[in-house]
DNA sequence: TATGAATGAGAATTCATTCAT
DNA sequence: TATGAATGAATTCTCATTCAT
């Protein structure tokens, strides 16, 4: 009947779609949420509008892809992070570092999970799957926390709000990053790290 | 025809561009960054569209100057509580509860500051403004800063940097703030400062 | 406050919203229903179609006031000729010969209305709309059937139905009437109205 | 490799080219006329919009062969009916009750052929084609006219336009039969007959 | 023959801005 | 100063049609 290849065909779709959600990011990186037009979209991943259309039901739905994405990748890194063999507190490292490299458009993409959350516009649905992920995303980081306080080289508290402070600070400075004009203040991972942890007596 | 006073005629042209600019502010919170329109804004002015414009030149210049009352505002409040009679860090606690009561828009304001900053269609001029505001509203924190250093009760550091982490962390936070769906993690303004502060000796 | 005249404002917006709602009517009978494009409105009525839409929320709107003026005018022109002060069968000719006049665009219309109450993409209230002004707009033939029944002039039988297929007569034959290729039977008013007619006894 | 049957192949071709056309018809009477695409006739007749496309050059012969399978068929029906061994007026009864039947969609049809004849983007030769079509297809119900005009048992006149009468009475009663809202008067096929019967002396 | 990916023109709608009154 | 009518560019989305496989 059919002389296509239909295990072929979705492979092949599944890439371009993949394809079209970095082309996505991309230009959501640079020109913002709601701004970002599917013509914009199109152009950067070299397609047409029409083909956008052919993978995505709508502009929200890449925005809720993109997102979904991501939040996923992240929760899965940190989730890494937290079984790797190494002091907790070298953990929390590795995550700031990882967040705050200046190649990341990490920025971009708290901007836009929150402006997402923020607008009026957003459909429920997908509010509310941001807010739930980015609340499961907390649990790997509260349980270094948890393990540092063990250990005793971080600071005592409830360990969900911890890695809640954390993430909030991670974040907070990740908007700092926005090109063109960054704020003039050196960030230093170790004194960021070095907020969560136990002095040691002299 | 009533005889004309220009003072008072001033006088009154102030109080409209503020009440435009309140109302615009107001409109933003709900609708969110560049999706609120100038119908938007007239409306909750109840003024007419022709009337916001014979205030201000543009949308754009409506959004900035909405930033930089703002940003000038929160740079004398901030300022205020640095000069206050009380522990360094009892004032770094009047600006936490301050910042994330509620009650607050602060969220509102925190998403436009830094959309505005991302958006590519925001003028060059307004990004570095912003830029230069956020930077200098970080000195009164510095001084908070140093002066707990100097005390022994603040952790040891770079004071910008410190007050860079602490604006940034209380930035993060607020964002959590939206409405609709809050992370369902509780935030403690006591644990917070508590990060920032040299633990007591056992 | 105003240096406008509101009361002058508000009859020219009455005005121009008429001009819009004539010329939609008009290209409607070219281009049919919903194939008639808000651009082609705005060709019409020699406005823009930003101008359109500053009168009417939707095109939408602009069918539903179509509809709803047509039927309107239709329901008082039908009444007016119920109580003139001539034979029944007199009045049906009169209501007949108006509806199908060459000159008329009622063929439009119908087609309007029917297209409207059959398309999936109607709105549910719409459609009621319509069904109930239509139904309305039978009183008045209902009334002239029962009073040529008691003159004996009209053939007998349940009022409101001889007057529902009166019009749905004058309707079907109305649709037979579309420029360019109009059914090359000839339509006699009086054969029609016969049909309806109590025949003398030889 | 299997051996061609060259007669086999093209009784192929014509029944997959019919089942197209019988979605299409399906898809129209529920969406509308032009409101349907391509895409919804290809997922009601299961199969790929590329092989609509095999089969059809074109949305718009789609359409032109619904229409002329549909009018070839009621012309088919009616000649059927005109030659039967019964009187006249049962003759018309039987048109009537078969048009007007709850079941089907003919008045998805009438307006279908309608609209068509309307819309200023269907081609010249179909309109023509359509209204000649509607033509012939009075003839059989004008020699039932002539029939019972000859019995005495139907009114007198010229019996194409009474034929002419008769139809566009009945399709505009078929119109009136769209779903969700319909008229609320009842219709009743040997009042309808009776407006063409010539009554019997008291 | 069958498929569905790709395209681009066109539709509805929104909105910043201008301007006559 | 105040108003709101008018404009047209930009945006999202749909769809007939083409074409490589």
């Amino acid at each position: 009947m059919s002389p296509r290849n239909p295990e072929k065909d979705r492979q092949m779709r599944e890439k371009r779609m993949q394809h079209i959600l970095d082309s996505a990011l991309k230009v959501m990186a640079v020109h913002g949420f709601q701004l970002t037009s599917i013509q914009d979209i199109a152009k950067e991943a070299k397609v047409s509008v029409g083909t956008v259309y052919h993978y995505f039901e709508s502009k929200e739905e890449i925005f809720s892809e993109v997102l979904r994405k991501g939040q996923t990748n992240y929760g899965r890194n940190v989730a890494a992070v937290a079984v790797m063999e190494v002091e907790p507190l070298q953990k929390l490292r590795v995550i700031a570092s990882t967040w705050l490299a200046a190649s990341s458009t990490n920025w971009a993409f708290t901007i836009l999970m929150h402006t997402a959350r923020l607008s009026k516009s957003t459909p429920p649905e997908l509010k509310r799957a941001i807010t739930e992920r980015f609340t499961a995303n907390l649990k790997p980081v509260a349980s270094i926390m948890e393990e540092g306080m063990r250990q005793g080289t971080i600071v005592e508290g409830d360990s969900v709000q911890l890695a809640f402070y954390f993430v909030s600070l991670i974040q907070g400075l990740t908007m700092q990053r926005t090109p063109d004009y960054e704020v003039p203040v050196a960030m230093n991972v170790d004194a960021i790290i070095g907020l969560f942890e136990v002095k040691e007596q002299r």
